[in-house]
DNA sequence: AATACATATGAACAAATGTTCATATATTCA
DNA sequence: TGAATATATGAACATTTGTTCATATGTATT
């Protein structure tokens, strides 16, 4: 990591944190590393309405945090990152001190 | 990581990454990777007033990401953690892809 | 003790954010 | 084509958040 930072670059850091700084989206998040999920299994397992998810599902893939496939009717969501796993994990061993 | 996840920690993690989720926490964060550094330092290095970086400063502090030394008049704050660290290099990693 | 310097804090305000509700879009199947 | 299922979206609302202003606290120096 370089000394002098581009301002902007730290701007983009902040923005990518938003994701994770919030407690739907980081269940959303946890809930993909094992495997991908539809919206209506999100919800349930989160216990949250549909709505709730979808909107929060935009912004983790506005984020590219997270892909889509469609198969048929369902859409299933998929962590697109390997930084993902890594920013939580290292989350999880710093509140697990 | 394992399977099945505490609701909890993730409540906590989503705590921590808001730490690092708004662009001046993140700048004062990534000021203080070099040297420790005092609150008006801080404040005239990101060009705001000293009232709003002691506010962050604080938040970042209950946070357990830095930690205060005091000489004198001056008060240094540091990192605490070497998490911040890596969490802060996983996410300019991220963005700059 | 009085002044100056460094930092902290509370209240107020504006801006950003997350959820809900209602409804729209897309796909499948009868 | 019409009904059913899955997901997306916009508006509204309440809550949270970051900054500013004024002022308080703490320390050193004269």
């Amino acid at each position: 990591m370089k000394q002098e930072m581009n301002e902007n670059i730290l701007f983009d850091v902040a923005e990518l944190f938003k994701c994770f700084a919030d407690s739907t989206r980081i269940r959303i998040l946890y809930s993909l590393i094992s495997k991908e999920r539809n919206v209506n299994e999100i919800a349930d397992l989160l216990n949250m309405n549909q709505s709730a998810i979808s909107h929060q599902l935009r912004i983790l893939k506005d984020a590219k945090l997270i892909k889509k496939r469609r198969d048929g009717k369902t859409i299933y969501y998929s962590l697109d990152d390997d930084h993902v796993y890594n920013i939580i994990a290292q989350g999880i061993e710093h509140v697990e001190e």
